[in-house]
DNA sequence: TGGTTGACTGACCGGGCGTTCAGTGCGGTG
DNA sequence: CACCGCACTGAACGCCCGGTCAGTCAACCA
């Protein structure tokens, strides 16, 4: 499939709106962010975002959805891979680290949404759009937990539980690496996270010679 | 000392006014929450909040250090208890679970203020004011930790980190329990973490007869 | 009981926001 | 070259919010 040259200045337009809002937001938060801001600092006047979205809430809603996309395929990568489950989760949570070090700006817009704000309708629709990405995430990886249940790898517990746990507490970690200049190397909070879950959660019996 | 009339009337505005903070900001979110409607909910007019709190910047962060000081004064219960210290984390996560299920109007509030909002001037004061208490209560945590590594009873690792873990992941699962109902029994959830984490973090030579 | 006080009210104001739309200028067309 | 179409602009609009303050009235005092 070819693009017409005018699909391709849609895009960088869209693209490049979108990069400005996740600009702003992070660095105002999402309150504070204004479309005037958002505007600016895409280099285009207001009334141009109007063009590509049809409200704040359209431009939010889809700025995240392009973006936490991007965060999904990696995750999707890491636990599609083949290995044991140590390996598995250790690329699970080294992908969490790297993405948001790599797209710290993110971040904040990423946290915004996770308590829906603004008038009762805005938030029954941000719930909707972005409640299941969440749960999505949450749900793949309580999978995999469970595999390695079924497998013996693991501890029976409740494998939701556990994928809530693991997640919020990574991402506590993730926040603390972003306010840290520099931030300390990525493979030791890994090491930390990896080591802290599995000698809980793997069965005690097997082999305990990896350290 | 004894209070006079004016005194207890007094008291009994500010207090139902930051109930109802609490309560709008709860069902609204921070940002939609308006002076308007906390008053409504207060059963006073709007002018009335300003009697007693300079701006609505006030109200949030006075509603805010009455309610989560409930909450540190549970904590410190919990951790300045004797007991092993399996038994003190056992009693730090359920004063946690208990304390949310107790207010559960409080956690929207706790958690818009993790992540700043508003204005820059805004952000800054919320900051100013809010993060020293999320912060206390993880370095309070992460001093127990290192006490148990001192005494042996725990795997050196690094004791903020695990802090930060431990606290998040465990409002990850206040926030599930707070979407269930009925949630499931506090103390499967507590077993749930403690044992996770014990297990981890506890030096395996320990006895592990208890279950 | 007439007067005074002060807690309380709610209409009003200024400002800032999201949204609109008449206007602008530029690239393509005949 | 004259014309058109259209992406883009940004001043203007309406809305709603936090904050104000002149006015009200119940409680208390002389």
């Amino acid at each position: 499939m070819v693009k017409s040259k005018e699909e391709v200045v849609q895009e960088f337009r869209v693209q490049s709106i979108q990069e400005a809002a996740i600009r702003v937001i992070s660095r105002k938060g999402m309150a504070a962010a204004t479309m005037q801001e958002i505007a600016a600092e895409a280099g285009v006047a207001k009334g141009t975002i109007y063009l590509y979205f049809r409200d704040r809430e359209e431009l939010v809603e889809k700025t995240f959805e392009t973006a936490i996309g991007l965060l999904h395929r990696r995750l999707d990568d890491a636990l599609d891979a083949d290995g044991s489950f140590e390996e598995r989760l250790r690329s699970i949570i080294t992908a969490h680290l790297t993405f948001f070090s790599e797209n710290r700006e993110f971040f904040r817009l990423y946290h915004s949404l996770r308590m829906p704000q603004g008038s009762a309708t805005q938030q029954r629709r941000q719930k909707r759009t972005c409640q299941p990405q969440f749960r999505a995430r949450v749900d793949r990886l309580a999978e995999v937990l469970k595999q390695a249940m079924d497998a013996g790898e693991v501890r029976r517990l409740d494998p939701h539980r556990l994928a809530l746990f693991l997640t919020e507490g990574t991402i506590a970690i993730v926040l603390e690496r972003l306010s840290e200049d520099p931030p300390p190397p990525e493979n030791d909070d890994v090491a930390l996270i990896v080591s802290t879950l599995l000698d809980g959660i793997t069965v005690p019996k097997s082999k305990r010679s990896s350290h």
